[in-house]
DNA sequence: TCGTAATCGAGACGGTACGTCATGTCTTGTT
DNA sequence: AACAAGACATGACGTACCGTCTCGATTACGA
């Protein structure tokens, strides 16, 4: 990735990046995402825009980049219990989103609609996770960990889509409770220790 | 509903709404969605600016009122078969979505997470919506005819939600049998009381 | 002027005018001069702008008629002693002025220039006050009175010209005293029963 | 006066000033003026919208530099000859009127009216001229030059109040022979010291 | 007394221009 | 090269007037 670079002329300003998404935060916590304009961050970043456009192609770039570092990686643990490994899962994404803001997912999903390139990485970026999960879940299947008859693919749909749904189309909040009770929704009521649901 | 109006003034021309949302699906459907100006609209439709902005406070209200006409109602029917009416419903929505297409989906998005106005009138429209879904299936849970252990609302979201999400964020087409998959997903698999598919 | 009308239909409401009039001038001093828009007006006097253009060709004909009562009528007195007469005649059309203000004074200005209609009208309007001030002054020339080197157009040019250039294009007040200095200035200093200038 | 400035950032490209100015006296040339818009300026000029609003602050303040170049620059010469100092500049004011015409000194006056600060920014460039006219005046009245009892500043209102009176407010041409016979009508008539014309 | 004709209130409508804002590119001089 | 500064093209936004129009509801006069 890096191979060997001669670099000539003058080196980029290594803390240039944070403080420009720094500068995006802040003007979003201050001035709400409608004030968020390049210009804005760059001034705020005391940076000139030229620097700015030089490190992300576009705006729809920068706020990518600065929601993927305001949500923790939702990266898929396995441990082999898929419940919670699911609930885990979902739960993170929730926050993810809900520390994101629907602002910012809302001008993300349309840059993406509009930017078919930008959309083509974003989606891609996203296609992976999901892969991994609809995996995890498929190797539970065959390991009758599930209900047989689920569909891996729809069911992390079936998790994930609602989020983005509560987030971006109705007034009900982002809980990660509810997250938890999507997995139960799909997968069945969790079976307990003492007394399951079938007895 | 409110016919009652003493109705002063000059009435308004009633086929100013159709042509100018008719102008509007032909704008998008010659120059995409990126070349849908109030300017290009009202031009295309042989009325002033002015009478644009009379009839709706702006652009995403316009866009909104074309929308809601290309989906064809998704008034849920109920009969009974709870199985089958949140299918033709949720076939429905899959429809209208298709038929209005990402971009303008996620610009509507977009408006609403900006304009908060905006964004208060179209959850409430799709509230009620949403609502009617959510009572029908609380019916059936308590008519004992689907797995008492649902959540209806819920449930509700995971037929919805996954719609947008397929829509907005992956590749993958929103198809009829996506949204039947749905249904059976969370419902579980249809009971088959005269000869299943494959005995 | 007025021939026996028939005068079928409802008749014109007599205090109209007035209210209109009144409407635009208590607009302009409340809500500054930049304010005073048709619309406005016709709110104010709680009057439909239909009725306002039913009396009036256009706004420039309704300030037009405003400011011409705003002033007094400056038609001039002659008593044979032209210096006082026309002192008189130029104090008056400053006071005029100054009671119309120089925002009135410069919209019909502009009016006039770009409705040529309009500008000739006015211009008639002013051209007869003119006129008679040129004639008496002619007169006075005749009977030796004044200087018989002096063009009375040119004169009387230069008693109001100036009036109107100081209103609108300098900041310093249209006074009385200015007025009279005017007359002095062309038609030289006044003889003094004791004491002429040149002894 | 201030050319020492460290010149950051892309120095303006030079001819857009004379692009745009040269545009809009085409405009007013062939579409008259009331078909002067910013928006027609700036495409004749081959120049956006935003750079003609980055030079100047609007409408009224393009017009005004437009005019203040057609106008020859007035500045008086002094010669010592106050007669025919004043007379020349005078007339030079005359022509520079006759230039400009009546439909922009008009619209501009309205303009300054109606912009308190663009109104205070003219009348402080008129009033330079002005008072160079003056003290000329008052130089000569001291030297004996002219009539002692004679105001200046009056003097001067009375040679160029007429101009712009005939100009806006009567139908009356504005010939360099009007503007020298008001010289001749305050400072009393040229003395003939070799011959006159009719002895 | 009843119709006819004009007036009035209310507000829709076409038209035109305004000034603003944000994006992304480009052009300087400077480090 | 990277960077700061800022000019520039582009394109749309929403607003404000103007003057015209179309309704329905009045209000007189004349047949």
């Amino acid at each position: 990735m890096s191979e060997a670079r001669p670099r000539r002329g003058r080196p980029r300003d290594t803390d240039v990046d944070q403080r420009v998404l720094a500068a995006a935060r802040e003007t979003i916590e201050t001035h709400g995402y409608a004030g968020l304009s390049v210009d804005a961050v760059a001034e705020r970043a005391g940076v000139a825009k030229t620097t700015v456009y030089r490190r992300w192609p576009g705006k729809a770039w920068l706020v990518a980049d600065l929601t993927s570092r305001l949500q923790e990686e939702a990266g898929l643990e396995v441990t082999g219990d898929i419940r919670a490994d699911l609930a885990r899962h979902t739960v993170k994404i929730a926050a993810g989103l809900v520390a994101v803001g629907p602002a910012l997912v809302a001008d993300l999903t349309a840059a993406m609609a509009n930017d078919p390139e930008f959309g083509a990485t974003m989606r891609a970026r996203w296609a992976r996770r999901r892969q991994l999960a609809v995996e995890a879940l498929d190797q539970a299947v065959r390991r009758g960990e599930v209900d047989p008859g689920l569909d891996p693919a729809t069911v992390v749909d079936q998790l994930v889509g609602p989020l983005y749904y509560r987030l971006l189309f109705t007034d009900d909040p982002l809980t990660p409770e509810y997250a938890e009770r999507l997995v139960d929704s799909v997968l069945g009521p969790p079976p307990h220790p003492e007394g399951p649901s079938h007895p």
